[in-house]
DNA sequence: CATTTGATGTACT
DNA sequence: GTACATCAAATGG
């Protein structure tokens, strides 16, 4: 059970403490991933894109474990999931933050802002579109395999972790609010704001 | 500090 | 039309 293909519940915390290479944009950078959050499969989680079954932009989501599902959100950002469970299932945990372990001045460079201020190093990719932005991982890589160590994106996990693992909401999510799926490490400081999910006031 | 809002594409009702 | 697994700037206290 080195795999990913357990029930997505125990699959996301295992992935605490993973370290996230990636080679993309022709610099290599690795991040120590330090919060997730799961989605189940088709039928069991409303917030969950494989809710409703599969479709052009959830494709990847229905393959095997160890798949990188990108998507594109809010007309801007991408987000980076793996996909956990067998394949025609569906879930797949979301990687919301990371503390850069290597690359840190390339990230600084993708991470500036227009008027070149960069952010604070524990804000890097403290965020799931911070994540991939530090990580440079775009649509393209929708459907890698972060396992098999082939490609420009590697996922290693950690050894049995150690540290204290705590859950509670998922960020920004209005269906099925109450379910504990977010899971981070204890004291970390790139773990990202809470936010309760729900309407925007619309204009 | 906390809270609000503009930016911007896609999926869905 | 409206919501959305978001971010950064702007605004208010």
């Amino acid at each position: 059970m080195d795999g990913l293909d357990g029930p997505v519940l125990d699959v996301a915390p295992r992935l605490l403490g993973a370290e996230l290479t990636s080679d993309l944009g022709g610099e290599r950078v690795a991040v120590r991933i330090v919060e997730v959050e799961a989605y189940a499969g088709e039928g069991q989680d409303p917030a969950s894109h494989a809710h409703r079954g599969r479709t052009r932009r959830n494709a990847t989501m229905f393959g095997p474990p160890g798949l990188a599902y990108v998507y594109f959100t809010y007309g801007m950002h991408w987000c980076l999931n793996v996909v956990t469970s067998p394949p025609g299932t569906g879930a797949a945990v979301l990687l919301r933050a990371g503390s850069v372990v290597h690359g840190l001045e390339a990230v600084r460079r993708r991470r500036a802002r227009p008027d070149d201020r960069v952010p604070a190093d524990r804000d890097l990719g403290r965020g799931p579109a911070r994540l991939t932005a530090a990580l440079a991982v775009t649509g393209e890589q929708d459907g890698l395999d972060l396992l098999d160590g082939s490609g420009p994106l590697r996922l290693r996990l950690a050894p049995t972790s150690q540290e204290r693992v705590e859950a509670g909401p998922r960020v920004g999510v209005g269906a099925a609010p109450s379910r504990p799926w977010r899971f981070w490490l204890a004291d970390e400081p790139a773990v990202s704001a809470y936010r309760a999910g729900g309407r925007r006031r619309t204009r």
